[in-house]
DNA sequence: GTTAGCACTCGTTAACGGTGAGTGCTAACT
DNA sequence: AGTTAGCACTCACCGTTAACGAGTGCTAAC
């Protein structure tokens, strides 16, 4: 890419700016006044057409005004864009609103998604904490009746999930200690992918007269295993698709493509960088080519763990978005790293 | 309402059927031929005219075909409609995938929606069993590390409620022991609707210098309570919205009103049948006025829980989604009383 | 390199006329 | 009285046309 005068660098600026608060093409004069008048209105018309040569621009038309191409919300994003700070208060009070919620993860994720879509007005996505390698910390059985109880599984990533079981038999202490020595000797410590479907039943052919008793548990765990590894999403603030008239186009695609769960899961995968801004076509699903994705990860401890982020036209406050997505991420990292070390 | 003869009667319905599988205006010659040329046309358009007289038909222009009213509708489903019995793959499929959730009624209920949100093609909403008057059978302070436990309430309504709780001391077996005491003295059988703020502040002062560690606990079984308590709405299906272009212009504002949840969890509270069918402005809600929700109550024991049903354009295949309604909220219904009654 | 001036482009809006599906009415028929 | 054929009428829909105007691109002068 050419380098850009000063002065063309000013008026794109100027043109996207103006196109994201405005949503209409900038025409030559409207510049012209915004600069002071510093040059005429035909000199920015010469720069704009060869901003339009470069790809930065486009022209919706001849006779109208121009509006940034993708290429040019690149641009813009990379080089000219100010990052804006959010206000000391704003930082205290998300601090505080998510710090409730830092014992567990998937409800912490929940409302960052919900506190982030209501802050930019844009569906947001949170993943919860996704490690394939934690390994089981913890299983409780909690008797609820005769034949229900609830098996409570935390994992070393601080992930807990929990499933009601019923059994056939009466659950009483017999039972509970059997299922404590079964998970002493075979599930604590252990890592979730370590128990499959294959481990559960050499595990059950072990077990003797015990498997019929045994065996919705040891399922259970089964199950909750693959929870812990499988990544959650959250999608908040779906109501926010029709809010940007320009996505009320393929909005039935959009949204279709969202509840799908699985393609945004793969993208949210395949991302390598801390940040990732994915503006138009540069999204890998054609479902979002008109679309910006805007994810950061966050790490628990020293690795990254999960994500967050939002989803939205191409024509996105870019200023402001960044940095609140880049805060709400450190901020979940923060909470969840301290709760996992306090341990 | 004056009586309307057999053949204005089946005119009616033929044109209710035919515009809701079309979604077009019907016409007198349409109407002919499926009635074999029992008749002329002309004598239908002279049975139409009156029929828009009595406010059953509309014409969206004087030179087009006829479309329902809502009154029509109305008609139709009062008077017209012939059920329609769901297949019994069906029944059978749709007992046997709900049935695994039946020892965690939210879930189930969640479930349910997403059925349901399949099935119709419409926005889904279920409530989660809610019983104010529910009973508290069971809580149990699950450890999880040195300073977190899980807190798990079961009510005498099957609801099952969860919260982790961190505190500043460590948690082992003395707490443990003082926190079940308390709990068999002053929580089991109680109502959970006795457990109120002035209460757990009465409570407090009665601990002395154990205040400081049970407080964090007491907190989280007043908030569970309270979760009780309450009616959670799952919503599914959400992008069925833009599936029904009728609905596409105020798709926006429909969506904003669902988000909302209190006027919705309002609306399920007012109704007072067993089964709910609301067409366009029988809706008390004004967002709803060109849309027709059907609910249906599902009962555990003998007293109604809760609700599922569906939101949809007025236009609607009624004969098909009214028994499918009043079937799923039967299967909940027998499943949750089923678990309740085996304990 | 910058600027004033001006012809040109093209989307937007309103007006116009033809087309056709479907009606409403009337007069005749059973 | 109810039913029917016939026919004029209505009105959304569609394509065409014309006026309008914002904004451009180009040229010639500075």
């Amino acid at each position: 890419m050419a380098e850009l005068s000063e002065r063309k660098q000013h008026i794109l600026a100027i043109i996207i700016e103006r196109y994201i608060a405005t949503g209409e093409p900038v025409g030559s004069k409207v510049i012209c006044t915004q600069m002071g008048n510093a040059v005429s209105s035909a000199t920015i018309r010469n720069d704009m057409a060869d901003l339009v040569e470069s790809g930065l621009l486009a022209q919706p038309h001849t006779s109208a005004g121009r509006i940034p191409s993708q290429e040019g919300y690149r641009y813009y994003v990379d080089n000219l864009m100010s990052n804006y700070e959010l206000g000391l208060e704003e930082q205290e009070r998300i601090k505080i609103w998510l710090g409730s919620f830092s014992s567990e993860p998937d409800k912490l994720l929940e409302k960052a998604g919900s506190i982030l879509a209501e802050l930019t007005n844009c569906v947001a996505v949170s993943s919860s904490p996704a490690d394939s390698e934690a390994v089981i910390k913890r299983i409780e059985l909690v008797p609820l009746s005769n034949h229900t109880a609830m098996i409570v599984l935390l994992a070393s990533s601080g992930i807990l999930k929990s499933a009601v079981v019923r059994s056939d038999n009466e659950i009483n202490m017999d039972i509970a200690e059997v299922f404590y020595n079964i998970c002493q000797t075979y599930f604590n410590g252990r890592s979730v992918s370590d128990i499959s479907i294959p481990f559960i039943q050499t595990l059950v052919a072990s077990l003797g007269d015990k498997v019929f008793i045994m065996s919705p548990f040891l399922c259970a765990i089964a199950d909750l295993c693959e929870a812990v590894k499988t990544t959650d999403l959250h999608l908040k603030g779906q109501n926010n698709i029709l809010n940007h008239s320009e996505l009320s186009e393929d909005a039935f695609r959009l949204m279709d493509f969202l509840h799908r769960g699985t393609p945004l899961e793969n993208m949210l995968d395949s991302q390598k960088t801390q940040l990732n801004v994915a503006i138009g076509s540069e999204n890998i699903y054609r479902e979002l080519k008109n679309s910006t994705t805007i994810f950061s990860k966050y790490s628990v401890g020293d690795r990254d763990s999960g994500s967050i982020g939002i989803i939205g036209p191409t024509r996105l406050d870019y200023a402001h978005l960044i940095p609140t997505i880049k805060y709400l991420a450190g901020v979940i990292g923060n909470l969840l790293t301290e709760t996992l070390d306090e341990e």
